[in-house]
DNA sequence: TGCACTTCTGGTCAACCTGAACCTAATGTC
DNA sequence: GACATTAGGTTCAGGTTGACCAGAAGTGCA
C-alpha cells in the first residue's frame, strides 16, 4: 500500500545474423546480465530508469546506445507493463514502458563489446529475469505480424538489396520459406520498391537486380502517431 | 532537470449511439471538464494517478467506473505517452498510460450522471487539454483498424443481434455503407458467428435471424498478451 | 383478402489475389 | 561448350471481393 512506483524503459533489440549451428539467418537479441538482486545473475532486457528530461523513445534509444553501442534503424513502443506483482523489491513496484528496435547486422557486430552483454538467438533464450520472457515473446509476435504488412524488413538491410536478400529477411522472421516468384510478384505490386539500374554480381548465377525502398513511405504505418 | 515524473492512467471510452442531428449511429466519447490549472475549463480524458497496489488495466477500469459509472465490455492498452513537453506544470512531467474501452449504449445512458462529465460525438470534439486530441485520434484509428479483423464490434451489442445490427456497428465505426449480402457472406464464413433459432420480428419486413458470437473466440487477438 | 413495401437471404458474375508449378535468362565453373 | 545455379517471368486452379439480382417473409393499408 505504501509502495512507491518507479518508471523504467526497456528495449527488445532484434538483429538478423546467421545461426551458429545452422548458418541460416535468425533473429538475435542482446541481453544484459543482472548484477544485483532480485534475479541476480539472470539475463534481462537492457533498460533503465527514465531520465527526467527525456522522452520515452529517447530514453529507449539512449539506453540501447549505452548498453550495446547501437543506434536503431527502427524503434517503436511495444507495451507498458505494470502489474502490481512484477516488483523489483517488496516496497517498490516498477512500471516498464518497453520498446522494440531493429538494427543492422554490421551494427550488431560492432556492439559485441559490452562485458555483461551477450547476444542470444531469439527462440533459444535462457531463463530471463522478471516477466522479460513474456515481453520478448510479445515483441516477436509483433515483429512477425508487422513484417507482413509494412516494410520494416528494410531496417535489417542496407540502402540497396536484391529481392533474394529481402526474401531472406522475411523467411528468417516468419520462419518459413517463401516462393521466390510469388514473393517477387507481391513486392513489385506493393509499390514500396524502386528498381535501380545496378546488379549484384559475383554469384555463380545470373546477376540479381538491386532495389531500394521508396523513402517517401514510412517504415510502418502507425496512423496519427506516425511522427512520434 | 530536477523535475519529478508522475504516472497517470487515462481511458478513451467509446459508445455507439444515434447522432443528435442525423439520427445515424455514431461513436461517442465521455470527457471530463478540468477544474484546475493547467487547462482549467477544457475537456479532458477521464483518468487519474495509478494507485500503488493496482495494475494498469485495473486502474483504467476503476477510473472508468468512478467517472462514468460504466464497466467496459472491452478494455485494451492504447499507448504510453511520455514526451517531456506534456507536463502538468513546470516542475512535474506526467507519463500517461492510456487505455481504450468499448461500452454498450444502455450502459452509456446510465452513465450520464456525472456533473462534470459530458458525452461528445467522437469526430466533433471541442479543443481538448494537453495532447488528448491526438490520443483520441489514435484511439479512433486503432478501433477502425481492429473492427475489420477482430470481433470487437460485439462489445457494442447485446448477447444476440441480427446481421443488420452488427453491420450497423461496422458501418458506424468505419463511416461507410456495407453491402448487406456481402457482409453476411463474410460474417458467415468467418466462423465467429453462431446462428440461433430466434428471430427479431416487429419490423415492417421479413424477420431477421438472431446470431450470437462464439464465446470461445477472444474479442481481439493480442498474441502472447491475450491473458493480460 | 390481396397488394404495396421493406428488408432478409441466397445466388450469380467478373475482377482480383494466392499458391503452385513450370519455363527461360544469364552468370560462373569445369 | 556443357552444366549447375539462381534470377526473372508466365500460367493455371482455387479462393475471395465487390456489384448486382431475385425470391422470401414479414407489416401496413386498401
Amino acid at each position: 500500500m505504501s509502495s512507491r512506483t518507479a518508471l523504467a524503459v526497456s528495449t527488445v533489440i532484434f538483429a538478423l545474423r546467421p545461426h551458429r549451428r545452422t548458418r541460416r539467418l535468425a533473429l538475435w537479441v542482446p541481453l544484459v546480465r543482472r548484477i544485483r538482486d532480485p534475479h541476480r545473475g539472470l539475463w534481462a532486457l537492457p533498460g533503465g530508469p527514465l531520465a527526467s528530461d527525456e522522452g520515452l523513445a529517447a530514453s529507449a534509444a539512449r539506453n540501447l546506445l549505452e548498453t550495446t553501442r547501437l543506434t536503431p534503424q527502427y524503434l517503436e513502443q511495444l507495451y507498458a507493463f505494470g502489474g502490481p506483482d512484477r516488483s523489483d523489491s517488496a516496497d517498490e513496484r516498477t512500471v516498464s514502458v518497453v520498446y522494440w528496435a531493429l538494427v543492422r547486422p554490421e551494427e550488431a557486430d560492432a556492439g559485441e563489446a559490452g562485458v555483461n552483454v551477450r547476444w542470444f538467438v531469439a527462440d533459444e533464450l535462457p531463463e530471463l529475469a522478471f516477466d522479460h520472457s513474456l515481453i520478448v515473446e510479445y515483441a516477436l509476435w509483433r515483429l512477425r505480424n508487422k513484417v507482413e504488412y509494412s516494410r520494416i524488413a528494410a531496417a535489417f538491410l542496407g540502402e540497396t538489396f536484391t529481392l533474394a536478400e529481402l526474401r531472406g529477411v522475411h523467411e528468417a522472421v516468419l520462419q518459413r520459406t517463401l516462393d521466390p516468384a510469388n514473393f517477387r510478384r507481391q513486392m513489385e505490386s506493393s509499390g514500396r520498391l524502386v528498381a535501380t539500374e545496378a546488379y549484384r554480381t559475383g554469384g555463380r548465377h545470373r546477376p540479381a537486380r538491386l532495389y531500394r525502398h521508396d523513402q517517401s513511405i514510412h517504415l510502418a504505418e502507425n496512423g496519427p502517431l506516425t511522427g512520434l
